[in-house]
DNA sequence: CCCCCATGTGAATGGAGTGTGAACTGGGGC
DNA sequence: GCCCCAGTTCACACTCCATTCACATGGGGG
């Protein structure tokens, strides 16, 4: 996906810190001239400081024909009656300071809807392993994973808590999510369809921990 | 001035209070029928409680092919997850409780620009499909498709969310509308209709996830 | 008014997925 | 070296799910 542009540079750090946390690729840029290298999925203009250098750079970025990325203003509060005049400088706007999941709710709404780009998908990743949760796929150093509903979930359960230690009964509860009587071996065997699935060089991903259950991956404290 | 359009009827207070104070005409109707005589310049649809009925009101709206109003969502911040997938459902949205004056700068900006994204083309492609949703035509490698209202419906649903899973309620919700009781059956029996008339070569295009749901087309891997 | 087509629902079927018991393995402690 | 315990592996039975068929309903057009 293309990347967001950002005005100005370097941005506020509550746009970087929310676009971090959502996981976009960003770039910041000090004046229009360095916006017309570039293709952009969005266009964020923060107009809480000099509004009027930031609806300058707005107009510029409109002009610039190459250049259609929806605009994102942000606008304090107090100052939303100047937009009055410059409806044609934005497509979206938002009041600061934000919740970031407004703020991404938006940026999302903009992209999708300006049939920029796909909105990024959620995976869950861990070394080479890619779980994409929106097709209940695995993939494995590049090779597909053809894993079983209950597989998958446990799978994903495990790789979300990297490093982790589950007994079999918090397994069986946070992964079956039903009381459960007995019937431990149940974890066990799908431990090891799993370790099977992964191949011979992955298996180790799932290990065992005597007399406790299993963990995935390495422990953060160190090997 | 058209008048604004409000849902549901009626209104949330604060937007009885906002429109009046900012001095725009508007008129509350409680479901699709009555909000198809007459123009307006906007519509407000407020998705604070019964989210569902608010949203199947708002794409009622988008299918009536006369009211070309944008729409402004009310949406509580709790909820705005919900937003995800809906995005062809609204122009605009904005965060109860809200303040006055962002209200009225949204739907504003909303009239002057006149709801900004029309979508480029009315079409729908994956591969070798093509969906035109003008003339609710359907054409798989230049064959054309005899679909029902419903086929069609699903199969422009799943398309447009390629690689996607969606479990039959989802399904239900989204595609036939909110809330409906019954069957998950009427799923897979409008898939297998579907799969049918696709075609012997292209009916894996509809993918069944165990224990899940179905997807169409292969999966997105994002970046 | 009747027919036809679109749509929804229940039941039968076949098969993939899952759980369970039992045998097997391996390692640590005595 | 032996025993015991925990984990692993295997085979099989059974449950549950998707598919498919057959039929009921109901609305629109001829």
């Amino acid at each position: 996906m293309e990347p967001i542009l950002c005005y100005p540079d370097p941005p506020p750090s509550e746009v970087v810190r929310a676009l971090e946390l959502a996981g976009y690729s960003w770039e910041a840029v000090g004046d229009e001239a360095a916006a017309n290298d570039g293709l952009w999925s969005a266009a964020i203009v923060a107009a809480e400081e000099e509004a009027e250098a930031a609806f300058a750079f707005a107009r510029a970025l409109r002009n610039a024909d190459a250049s259609v990325a929806p605009v994102l203003l942000l606008v304090r509060g107090s100052a939303l009656s100047e937009l009055e005049t410059r409806h044609e400088l934005f497509d979206d706007f938002c009041v600061t300071p934000f919740h970031p999941v407004e703020f991404e709710a938006r940026l999302r709404h903009l992209i999708v809807r300006g049939g920029w780009s796909e909105t990024p998908t959620e995976l869950v990743t861990y070394g080479e392993l890619v779980l994409n949760l929106e097709t209940y796929q695995a993939i494995i150093s590049g090779r597909p994973l053809d894993l079983t509903y209950m597989e998958y979930e446990l799978l994903k359960f495990l790789a979300s808590n990297p490093g982790r230690v589950f007994t079999r009964e918090t397994l069986l509860s946070r992964v079956w999510g039903y009381e459960y009587y007995g019937g431990a071996r149940t974890v066990d065997v799908h431990v090891r369809r799993l370790r099977s699935k992964l191949g011979e060089e992955h298996a180790a991903l799932i290990q065992t921990v005597r007399s406790v259950g299993y963990k995935f991956g390495e422990s953060r404290w160190g090997a």
